[in-house]
DNA sequence: TACCATTCTGACCCATGTTGTCAGGTATCA
DNA sequence: TGATACCTGACAACATGGGTCAGAATGGTA
């Protein structure tokens, strides 16, 4: 029962956009090395949140990304879907279940579900960035399962 | 994002022990036919509820399994954590984390597990029979992604 | 026009986890 | 004593996740 790496990069690259300065775009090597995630990683995930039209790139010289949007209109959960796709539990969900009526088991992912996305939507990417600055100073690097 | 299929074949298996007559143990054998399980399979996830404290077996001729307690002091909960271990929806929880006060997502992922565990808490096994029951009188054949 | 910075895309690799299977051991009852 | 059924560990096949790499496309800049 997790997310994977992806949503973790994904949000810490977005707080970093989040406080960059203006809107002027912020080179994706730039956010790697300021986080520590693996660069070309971090532009698969980027190209995922450009095409879900969370961020904006512009290429050529001096390119880079930006929020498509102001940071309080974007919330936790539309980028963990961007990233990771629909919030689906398990196999089982009601439309997907040979039953016609259901199983009970599917009654369950199904509150599940709602209880993740309730939690994810109730963080703006502005209020995670405002958290983020109220942690600490000093620059972020929380760095997750490194391999050495 | 999602639980494997063990939690699917756990609470479907434990459904069936509920409304099992008396306390009289069930062979895993005849859960595994009824329900659609692959028998070796069930048996290692019914090994890991007896740990759990959620099943009681006995061995021998007539031998099997049963509940440990009564249906309704049994939650969706404790059968999801006995077979996936804890909710823990990301690598970089509060303690795990490289930085010491923590990083603005990890606040993000320890509101999804407590949402996570609240709804899986909010279902007894025996609110889940009384489901099953009331949505079929034939036997129920959820079977999540067979091959073939 | 030529060059460079940067995004964009797809293919690929490796480690790990999931979903089983199998063989044999052990306890209990008839 | 034999049949039944749990118990345990090893193992195999497959899917997924995490990450790398090469190269193409695009747009600023000199």
């Amino acid at each position: 029962m997790r997310l994977s790496a992806r949503s973790e990069y994904g949000l810490l690259a977005l707080v970093d956009l989040t406080t960059a300065p203006g809107g002027s775009p912020v080179a994706a090597r730039e956010i790697a090395e300021r986080r520590g995630i693996p660069p070309a990683f971090l532009e698969q995930l980027l190209a995922d949140l450009r095409r879900a039209g969370i961020v904006r790139s512009t290429r050529g010289a001096h390119g880079g990304f930006a929020l498509a949007r102001g940071a309080s209109a974007i919330t936790a959960l539309e980028i963990v879907e961007a990233l990771e796709g629909p919030i689906v539990p398990s196999v089982c969900m009601p439309n997907e279940c040979d039953r016609e009526g259901g199983c009970a088991a599917a009654t369950v992912w199904t509150d599940v579900a709602g209880a993740v996305r309730d939690a994810l939507g109730g963080f703006t990417l502005a209020r995670l960035a405002e958290d983020q600055s109220r942690l600490d100073r000093a620059p972020l690097t929380c760095t997750p399962r490194r391999n050495t």
